[in-house]
DNA sequence: TTAATACTAAACACATTGTTCGGTTTTATT
DNA sequence: AATAAAACCGAACAATGTGTTTAGTATTAA
């Protein structure tokens, strides 16, 4: 990809990221994000089709990320044990915790539930990509999407109200309120 | 409140509910909702500020109706037993099953995150006013807010999932799945 | 050096928003 | 039934935002 292409696509994305932080998507005005990535109109638009496209493309390369780093550190050594079966809740967390690609500048904006539904759509893979033996037991004759669907609400839920509380719990202490609330 | 004023509001919130059916809130315009209530342009605008607070005030109505409706029952007379604990949340249910002021009608809707949250305030309060014992018994050293953000939280997910599914499942059904969860 | 490609600024047609105005209809009051 | 107040209408309006087009400049890869 070409030099100038890349500096257009990141001037945007860090101009729409740091917009996002002071207000709603919905408020936010082209013409306020080319003023403030400093490019021309017709740039723009050479980039990306409106503004929400804008918008996915910016989730689908985040989420994308921070998912792939988690799936595929497993295989790399790791200061805390990725084989245990519920360590994926507290790497996320952790990588929440580091602001890993910065995702936490997009969970922390106003109006966040447009990020965190993306965040639970990519929760699901890693859910159902677990072992079985790792979900909670839960025998109850409850259907498997229902359990699956309230683990990543759940997750999402737990990270919202961390970060509504300024992120002052340890990564290990929220997993650890995660867990209680999830297994029986 | 002159009739005129009344039938006006009326045919304003019929027709944005009914748009709202078919496509998200921010690609809503004033024309549109003007032209499906028949009134004039003036008119919306001597009732509601901007289109954001017409939102804002639907959601008022419907919402505080169902949780008014459902804290005022418990001092009626009524077919399930409304001083057991959990029967609040078996309560609502039934509500939502029934449509009462077609409150499904908003959630069922696309991008319906806009009412769930709406949704899960009124839960809050819903939630706090429960006695204390009624509350899932886990005495493991988690705030209190975790917890109840986790139950509210939990109910809207388990009307997400139930809408998503067609409401294929009996209310007492759902409840079950509901408290399963819920409870450890 | 060259040719392709990304960029710019400016102008544009168009849609949407929210306001204003003069005139008409409905409502409540007497 | 007569009257005044209040809600309505339609049409026009400025202001703002969207997405496109154009002709020209700068950067890149070859």
């Amino acid at each position: 990809m070409d030099r100038r292409q890349r500096k257009t696509r990141n001037a945007i994305f860090e101009a729409f990221t740091e917009l996002l932080k002071s207000k709603s998507f919905d408020k936010i005005t082209v013409g306020e994000i080319i003023e403030k990535a400093d490019i021309g109109r017709a740039t723009f638009y050479a980039h990306f089709e409106t503004k929400d496209f804008l918008l996915k493309e910016l989730c689908d390369e985040l989420f994308c990320h921070v998912f792939d780093a988690v799936k595929g550190e497993t295989h790399h050594s790791h200061i805390f044990d990725c084989s245990a079966p519920d360590s994926v809740y507290l790497h996320l967390f952790e990588h929440l915790y580091k602001n890993d690609n910065r995702i936490l500048d997009l969970l922390s904006c106003p109006n966040n539930d447009l990020f965190l539904r993306y965040f639970k759509s990519g929760l699901f893979r890693v859910i159902e990509s677990q072992p079985q033996d790792s979900q909670p037991c839960k025998p109850k004759n409850i259907p498997h999407s229902f359990l699956v669907n309230h683990i990543a609400s759940s997750f999402v839920e737990t990270v919202h109200w961390w970060i509504d509380n300024d992120l002052k719990e340890a990564p290990e202490e929220i997993n650890r309120y995660f867990l209680e609330v999830i297994n029986s």
